[in-house]
DNA sequence: CTGTAATTTCAGAAATTACTGAAAATACAG
DNA sequence: CTGTATTTTCAGTAATTTCTGAAATTACAG
């Protein structure tokens, strides 16, 4: 018996929709991942297709996309011929996949394409200026994506450390603070 | 004068375009900021639509976007009757401002729509499990959204300081493992 | 005011994206 | 193999989003 979705789970759903067609994934695999998250069990594409409304079809095509995001796990249970589908147990697993798989998608498309632009001497005052800025791109966003690359790093048990230390994660940053002020010396 | 689009600023336009449609922003609006950001000088929207072939209200619609946004300003030049816009001439103000305007829109409603379901009392098993998964998220959540604020207090000169530091951005996560693993005890 | 330059709005056309049902392909028990 | 259960593909349709031109509105110089 698949989970039964109460209103106070569809709710979560219907709003996990909404928001994923604001990333780039659309609101029925959104939905259908929010389904995978909030059951306790695996589920076959039929249940989801039941579940949620939508035809056996467009499960097919929205689960072969959670499976290019390597969001979902493909198991199968002995003496059933049936495909069952999770999501992993661990948020912070699927945070870190998200994370990573938007970094190959956008981030890194985008910086190997404004390195290409950079090996281009500038033939005007205007290039000379437009690459300044693609520079300045350039630079923010390795660094920023070093960053994120590092916090990917930590694991479930580190993580859950920082989220016990709470609001005092102000301080570690102080601490960072501090050692610049002194590093500029 | 406006800038001229040599096809080498025009390839980060359009490249920018296509990133753009990924995000939640549409192709035209994402090439619009790109010419902004790019350009040296603040553009009229008779600019922006000559300079990429978009009709005149296409460039007034993507315009309103940006400035719902926060990302573009609008400014006067004496004796012109036209409205002139530009990005900020700070690449990491504008970083700020997606960042901020994201969370705005796509991280603070999933909280609170994540703690108003989580005020329910279970009723049944897949409720209690459900909510587990909700609760997890909401921390996650919220602990990735304090870094970030915590990130976007620094102001550009001393990122400029940790851009210059390069990679040994590694050394202050570094410094605050060893933090944590002293905290633990 | 009046006239004109500039901008915005909006209904509908065009383009894109999402979804379905039927048919094809695949997997596997017997 | 054969037959059946299951999944996938895909052409066509539906829904949504984007874009345009014409009309309305706004802003302001004289």
């Amino acid at each position: 018996m698949p989970i039964l979705i109460t209103p106070m789970i569809q709710a979560c759903i219907l709003h996990f929709g909404e928001m994923g067609s604001r990333w780039g994934i659309n609101r029925t695999v959104g939905q259908m991942y929010a389904l995978l998250v909030l059951s306790p069990e695996p589920l076959t594409a039929d249940h989801i297709a039941e579940a949620l409304g939508f035809s056996r079809s467009n499960v097919s095509m929205g689960l072969k996309e959670l499976q290019s995001w390597e969001l979902v796990r493909l198991q199968h249970i002995p003496g059933d011929r049936k495909e069952y589908y999770s999501a992993p147990a661990d948020v912070w697993e699927i945070a870190k996949t998200l994370i990573e798989q938007r970094r190959k998608r956008e981030i890194d498309p985008t910086l190997s394409t404004l390195r290409g632009l950079l090996m281009n001497k500038p033939a005007s005052p205007d290039e000379q200026y437009a690459q300044q800025r693609m520079q300045e791109m350039h630079d923010l966003i390795e660094m920023l994506t070093l960053w994120t690359t590092e916090i990917q790093r930590l694991d479930t048990d580190r993580l859950h450390k920082l989220l016990k230390l709470g609001n005092s994660i102000g301080k570690v940053l102080d601490m960072k603070d501090k050692w610049l002020s002194t590093a500029k010396h």
